[in-house]
RNA sequence: GCGCCCGUAGCUCAGUGGAUAGAGCGCCUGCCUCCGGAGCAGGAAGUCAGAGGUUCGAAUCCUCUCGGGCGUACCA
């Protein structure tokens, strides 16, 4: 007993030591706080010029306001109270009270060490790692994926890709779109149109070797229904039946699913997005819970009728007319909308699941990666859920260990880039946060909602083709004595690399110009100028092998000691170190543009220093330190980019 | 009407209340007998839509105006 208490009173704490800003954070706060400012913030930020040191400290200024003292001599009181000297050779105030902070080598050259030595490089796990279901991509089963589904997918799988990294215990939820009038018509055409057999696996149905796309399928199926009114019966005949779970029905509705989903299947197998079979969870397997959501909803009494639909007002929220807001859960003729599957979708994953025994987690925050457009309904979805307590925690996260013994700490609403997030209801019960990731739309260059000259959309595969025939066309250019193979290896890793990181180096709330040379571009700010600063490194390890056969077999080759003297090292050293501080920020804002801006930071400071700095030329020491200096570089890159699901490559 | 988002270099976009607003593309000037030039070093290019306000300090926060987008009761 007194093991776990032990266990549970002090959790076994990594060492924070390596987040340069947080480790500077709390020093600096505590030096306020002993010099008279209680909680105030020191604002520790990477300098924004070199003359400045590498961080500074903006909290003085404030804090002295608060205080009506004057910014400068309080500046110098919280520096009397401040005792850097283990990790800065310089602190100075400037300016109106500015406190710049020069860190010093030796100190940069343990952390390098630490971090180079540390499978996680130096970023800490959270204390409590919580369960976060991260809710992408979720395409239409009904349409071909276009290009319209990349935002989500790609930057939805890099936040599940960071946050898993980081410790938390990461649930992917593929939200389907496999339900609704549409899919009756579909599985009617499959079933009627089609000749069937029973196989060992189930039913095959001729259809499936002649549908080559799916939207080819949709619009036959389409014209099938409007051919005849016969058609049209039979389809309204299927949906019924479907709905009611008619066992003859069914199979005809889950085999298009499966049709469906083997096309999602392929464009994630090729973008490389790590959603499975298991972490589809489609609208219609919420079914059987919408009874219950209205039901729930009225036996809390928030459930209201008017003009025969049955729903919930929210004062938070107008309409047209300036009164309370109805978001309807049930329509007059007995059907359910969106709102109710989000909202089972939310009391499934914040414990009705377990509850159930269907899955064995329950959600602590639950991140919804959609467009912004969205952004309304998931407001009201999300204060729905919180009245009917939905989304209350059952399993104890940090929060409420934190409140033991005393009143749950009021939470400033934080928002995640559009929507508010209540961590703490009114009542102060603990709850889920519930967080929608916004992302903008995908327009044309006239600034209009992107369609092609056609008028149609561009599908993702024309789309993961082009990206790679392009790749592929440069690839043979720079480098015409590859292989066939190695070419298309590395034409696939380039061009697919380059569409994903188009996409998350944007901020994903601002709108997205679709452009076809913007998103294939390969120089500049793209994902293959860090493949290539890798693979120049990997390069250099290449020709260290041959050249130097005492390393040989590079065992010990990258394992010097870090020294930092030339200004282009401090610079990559620093950068480096802004790893796990910048991860920390992607996971918590949920920005992968923050990492590719940082990644494309890191890897120009090792353009530089690759200018500068000669590695195999150089000796001794100095060369055992630009080595191990290029292997954690080379480190830094792979990581970083695996959490953007771009590959790196040896060759390119 | 109401709500939310947006307006930053020629184009596409970054920018956490901090010091002289930054990238990429395009344009101009240098740099491959030298670890990979998909690169490096540098240059030109800005009334941060406009006007007020708060602040020691505003692209960032508040108000108004102009312009654009999205949403706004039985679609998702």
């Amino acid at each position: 007993m007194l093991f776990v208490f032990t266990l549970i009173r002090f959790p076994t704490k990594k060492k924070d030591t390596m987040n340069i800003r947080k480790t500077l954070e709390q020093r600096i706060s505590r030096a306020l706080q002993t010099a008279g400012a209680a909680d105030a913030p020191a604002l520790v930020v990477p300098s924004g010029r070199p003359e400045f040191g590498d961080y500074q400290a903006n909290g003085c200024m404030a804090a002295a306001k608060k205080m009506k003292t004057n910014p400068v001599e309080f500046a110098k009181a919280v520096l009397e109270k401040l005792d850097l000297s283990d990790l800065a050779e310089k602190v100075e105030i400037k300016g109106p009270g500015f406190i710049n902070i020069f860190l010093k080598r030796e100190w940069l050259d343990d952390q390098l060490g630490s971090m180079k030595a540390d499978e996680k490089l130096s970023v800490s796990q959270p204390e409590t790692p919580e369960t976060v279901v991260v809710d992408y991509s979720g395409p239409n089963l009904a349409k071909e994926m276009h290009v319209g589904h990349l935002r989500s997918t790609i930057i939805g799988d890099a936040l599940a890709r960071t946050l898993q990294f980081i410790g938390y215990k990461v649930i992917r939820q593929n939200h389907v779109g496999d339900w609704g009038t549409q899919f009756g018509m579909l599985a009617a055409f499959l079933a009627l149109q089609y000749s069937i057999k029973q196989t060992e696996n189930g039913l095959f149905f001729e259809a499936v070797s002649h549908i080559k796309d799916l939207d080819g399928y949709y619009k036959l199926a389409n014209e099938w229904f409007k051919s005849s009114e016969e058609n049209q019966q039979k389809s309204r005949d299927f949906v019924v039946r479907l709905q009611s779970g008619d066992p003859e029905i069914v199979p005809y509705w889950k085999e298009f699913c499966n049709l469906s989903l083997s096309h999602a299947r392929t464009i994630y197998g090729r973008l490389g997005v790590l959603l499975g079979k298991n972490d589809v969870r489609g609208e219609s397997l919420y079914n059987d819970y919408l009874p219950q959501v209205v039901k729930t909803l009225d036996e809390k009494g928030l459930l209201k009728e008017s003009e025969g639909a049955k729903g919930v007002f929210l004062n938070e929220f107008k309409n047209k007319d300036g009164d309370p807001f109805f978001m309807i859960v049930q329509k007059s003729d007995g059907g359910y909308l969106y709102a109710t599957t989000d909202l089972a979708a939310i009391w499934f994953r914040c414990g009705k699941g377990k509850e159930d025994g269907t899955v064995d987690w329950t959600a602590g925050r639950v991140l919804y990666v959609t467009d912004s457009r969205q952004a309304q309904h998931f407001a009201q979805v999300f204060t729905v859920a919180k009245k009917a307590g939905f989304a209350d925690r059952t399993w104890l996260g940090h929060l409420a260990q934190a409140s033991q013994g005393h009143p749950a700490p009021v939470q400033e609403a934080k928002t995640t880039g559009g929507t508010p997030v209540a961590r703490l209801d009114e009542t102060s019960k603990p709850q889920v946060s519930l967080e929608h990731v916004p992302f903008g739309m995908m327009l044309g260059t006239d600034g209009r909602p992107f369609k092609t000259r056609e008028g149609g959309t561009v599908k993702l595969m024309d789309l993961l083709d082009e990206a790679e025939s392009r790749a592929g066309a440069l690839v043979k250019e720079k480098n015409p004595d590859l292989s066939e193979d190695k070419v298309k290896d590395i034409a696939h890793k380039v061009g697919i690399g380059a569409l994903k990181y188009a996409d998350l180096s944007q901020n994903r709330t601002s709108d997205y110009v679709f452009s076809w040379d913007k998103m294939l571009s390969l120089e500049g700010n793209t994902a293959p100028y860090m493949q290539y600063a890798y693979a120049r490194i990997q390069s250099i390890f290449r020709k260290q092998d041959e050249t130097s056969p005492a390393c040989q077999g590079g065992d010990d080759a990258d394992n010097g000691a870090i020294h930092v003297s030339e200004p282009a090292e401090r610079a990559l050293a620093v950068k480096l170190l802004q790893f796990p501080e910048t991860v920390e920020s992607v996971a918590e804002a949920c920005m992968p543009n923050i990492l590719c801006a940082y990644l494309y930071e890191l890897a120009g400071a090792f353009m530089s220093f690759y200018e500068n700095c000669p590695v195999l030329k150089s000796e001794g020491a100095v060369r055992a330190s630009r080595l191990a200096l290029c292997r954690l570089t080379a480190m830094v890159i792979q990581q970083g980019l695996a959490l953007l699901g771009i590959e790196t490559l040896e060759q390119m």
